[in-house]
DNA sequence: TGCGGTCTGTAGCGGCCCTTATAAAATGGG
DNA sequence: CCCATTTTATAAGGGCCGCTACAGACCGCA
């Protein structure tokens, strides 16, 4: 048996969500707000996507493989640490000032969302570390440290971004970074 | 004539006050928060700083006197651009790690305070651009950029610190930057 | 057409937000 | 000693928060 249909489409919704949570940060972003945003009204936004967390949390797996999806998908298809690295600081100079989105990046600034960042770093670690142990980089490689270093780079590019940054200004920002990224072994 | 005591220090509520937005940012801190740590009532808190915006604005200043001078410090006291930026991204790796602090900067971490950071950015420009005008950096240097760079780089030292990084990732942050930094002309 | 089931809109719940009215307590001058 | 003045404590006002009870609108199936 069947009742009656939903009146909006999930995804629509879930992507003005994203975008709204994007731009202002999860505190910041009220149920009332979002019903504004979208006009569906609290008990059906409540009905399809739980409480606010429980949206919230949707919005960030959404995100992942969304708007977000770019630098794991470096880390996976570049062969070598420092090209995925070079592509992810290039693609979020253009990315985090995308004027059809919200500025900067949505892991990078909801504070709660340390998990995800930890995960990206160590993501970055590996790959270097795969490097030198196939003889790519040196074996004096300070490998978390550059991990490090790469996320330090992202998130300040982001904030940057939040802030009215040009895309120019981004790029070289990821173009001073790589700069400093180790001479591979000859 | 003269009526009833004030019976709270004013310096010492307002560094409570500090390091509690530090630690939160303001919107997460309700002015409850702030009555029960610092014990002062809102009327008298109210009386000594006006409403939460004024507080805040004058605990944005006093950070800037205090916690937070020592970027200003650096730019004045040292005599190139490079020992000046070397010497905020060694200070910063120590102070956003400090145990008896919040960790990060506050004025990287309140979104509204955009203003504050892009003055910031401005003075090492122009630091950059008195070592290119006095031969120090070569005309090429791109000072604008540079700058930039290293904007990114302390604001995503403060960002790692509040996620809880330690004092020596944010050296190697600090130690990669500083690679990524122009020869001086010969 | 009637009926169980799902979604919709309205309206409101308790709770916390920032702020302030009120009145008592404390002070120094005349 | 009383009075003007300032700070204190209590308590509450008005507003927005996340969330939901309720009742009506719509649906497929019998």
């Amino acid at each position: 048996m069947a009742g009656r249909r939903r009146r909006f489409d999930r995804e629509e919704v879930l992507d003005l969500i994203t975008r709204a949570f994007w731009r202002a940060g999860y505190d910041a972003t009220s149920v009332a707000d979002l019903t504004r945003l979208t006009g569906v009204n609290p008990p059906s936004l409540y009905a399809a996507f739980g409480d606010k967390k429980a949206l919230f949390a949707e919005v960030v797996e959404r995100y992942l493989r969304t708007y977000g999806a770019f630098a794991g998908l470096a880390l996976r298809e570049e062969p070598t640490a420092r090209a995925a690295v070079e592509r992810i600081l290039r693609e979020a100079a253009t990315a985090y000032t995308d004027p059809a989105r919200p500025r900067g990046c949505l892991l990078l600034s909801v504070p709660e969302l340390v998990a995800h960042r930890r995960a990206a770093i160590d993501a970055v670690e590996a790959k270097i570390r795969a490097d030198v142990a196939s003889g790519v980089l040196p074996a004096t490689t300070e490998a978390h440290g550059l991990a490090v270093f790469v996320g330090a780079t992202v998130r300040g590019m982001s904030g940057l971004a939040r802030d009215g940054a040009t895309r120019e200004e981004l790029g070289h920002v990821a173009r001073a970074a790589l700069t400093a990224w180790p001479a591979p072994v000859p």
